[in-house]
RNA sequence: GCGCCAUUGGUGAAGUGGUUAACACGCUGGUUUGUGGCACCAGUAUGCAAGAGUUCGAUCCUCUUAUGACGCCCCA
């Protein structure tokens, strides 16, 4: 057999459908915020990262699925959606546009080669959305607070946001410096990994899961005493900006994410139901002044906030968060012989082109299997065609709930099912999870309805 | 890249170095000449991730590979 390849998923069935749902509530809300869709090529040139993010991040080092195309160009799937954005705007000149900034939001896949585990895959779909042109601290907190809406209109409540700041180049150059010679004589009360950190990338200690008890990381020197002035005044905005759009956040000097091109505002946002494994971050972002011009364009400030959507979708489910995914049809259509099944064929399409969801049997199977059929698909309604029924311009109807039958004209068939199914739209508002059928296994603890657990009971 | 555990039918899974691999759900057919969901009866894995080895004999022991779960590094 062949298997889809190591750390990736197929997503189908119920699941396609809450990922569905979630991109049409991605879609709608970049649209109020007036952020333009742009689609940039999975495949870029390997030098757009090693400049962009950083050639000595390990997810430039050791993390990317490079290769050698043809015709002799080397090659990297993005691991992540900035670095093609930027380049995006350069290539196209999108500098020029007089009504800076550009507003832009993505979604697709990214692909990191790493060692698969909770909320982590190889290939991984991510939104997120850039602000190319624009200074302002205004725009640090509409990225955030946009962020943390796309959330909550997903039903998320157990949410939290961080928020630390960089400072300008200087700034963050100058504490770079001063974490290494603080850090430097107590180099022994360190973890073997933070050892390996001093060098590399200091600013990971203080994000230590080994050390974070530890006195010597609790009186380290904070980024955000590190400030100049200036840096310190924007940061301050930046609260204040969030404060106005009543955005809660905390202040973590701790977050100083993994790639390099970060400065100033840096936020990560956290999911704090239980049950996540360690990878709890659904998404992140930050301010990246430098890296336009790193990439050739023009200085141009810039910020972004990256989300997993495969996290997002664990999130939901571990809070229980239900969505209004349509799981059932209107009406499913029965049928025996040959001249049944042909208006059957014909009725489906009638009814599909007036606006209804309408399915019907595919395999010939009995009728006792067709109204078990009926009822896997979750049909409101089902018609067992009848050939003498249709000889008199007849079909009966049935709710498969309340088992109420009408016998009505064919010609009103379309009245009446938009009658009957808008009263069934009123019930399904009042409908609970409770209600769901038992799968069987009995996994669902008794808290259903179905046959076997209303008799325990 | 490192570590640890796992991999049995459509599904959840039990199980043993030795004839026919439990049980449950599901599915198919029948009891019921075209109106089910209940009940009863029958059927439903030539195979226990793949390959190699040990053995008289392996799903069960060993090794390799693949994949999955979780953790580390790192990160969304």
């Amino acid at each position: 057999m062949i298997q889809k390849q190591k750390g990736c998923t197929d997503i189908y069935g119920k699941e396609a459908k809450i990922w569905k749902f979630i991109d049409s509530i991605i879609d709608m809300t970049m649209e109020k915020y007036n952020y333009n869709y742009i689609r940039t090529p999975i495949i870029e040139a390997t030098e757009l990262f090693h400049r962009g993010i950083g050639s000595t991040t390990d997810i430039v080092t050791k993390e990317t699925y490079d290769f050698v195309d043809r015709g002799g160009r080397d090659i990297t799937l993005r691991p992540e959606g900035t670095a093609g954005v930027v380049r995006s705007f350069i290539e196209n000149k999108m500098y020029g546009d007089p009504s800076l900034p550009v507003k832009v939001y993505y979604n697709g896949t990214m692909y990191r080669y790493e060692r698969p585990q909770s909320g982590r895959d190889r290939e991984l779909t991510q939104f997120g959305m850039e602000i190319l042109g624009s200074d302002d601290p205004l725009s640090d907190a509409e990225i955030i607070s946009l962020a943390v809406n796309i959330y909550k209109m997903l039903g998320l409540k157990e949410i939290k946001v961080n928020i630390n700041s960089l400072g300008d180049n200087e700034s963050r150059k100058k504490y770079r410096e001063e974490l290494i010679k603080y850090f430097k004589p107590h180099i022994n009360e360190l973890c073997e990994d933070c050892k390996e950190r001093l060098e590399k990338n200091p600013l990971r200690i203080l994000d230590c899961k080994v050390d974070a008890d530890k006195d010597i990381l609790k009186n380290a020197p904070k980024t955000l005493d590190f400030l100049n002035e200036k840096s310190r005044d924007r940061f301050e905005k930046v609260q204040d900006y969030l404060d106005v759009l009543e955005i809660k956040y905390e202040i973590n000097p701790n977050i100083v994410r993994g790639l390099d091109y970060y400065n100033h505002t840096v936020f990560e946002i956290e999911a704090k139901v239980e049950g996540f494994g360690s990878n709890n971050v659904l998404g992140g972002g930050g301010r990246y002044n430098g890296l336009c011009k790193e990439l050739g364009g023009p200085d141009t400030p810039c910020i972004g906030f990256a989300s997993g959507i495969g996290r997002l979708v664990t999130a939901l489910e571990l809070e229980n968060v239900k969505l209004p995914i349509v799981e059932d049809i209107d009406l499913f259509l029965l049928y025996v012989n040959e001249e049944e099944k042909k208006y059957a064929l014909y009725l489906a399409q009638e009814l599909r082109l007036a606006g209804f969801i309408v399915d019907t049997e595919y395999n010939n199977r009995t009728l006792k299997a067709q109204f078990k059929q009926a009822d896997r698909l979750n049909a409101k309604y089902i018609a067992v065609l009848n050939s003498e029924d249709l000889n008199n311009n007849e079909i009966t109807i049935k709710n498969n709930k309340t088992k109420e039958e009408d016998i009505i004209s064919l010609d009103m068939i379309v009245y009446y099912l938009d009658e009957k199914l808008n009263t069934i739209i009123d019930d399904v508002n009042d409908f609970s999870y409770e209600d769901h059928e038992c799968d069987g296994n009995h996994s669902c603890g008794g808290n259903c309805h179905c046959h076997k657990h209303e008799e325990e009971k």
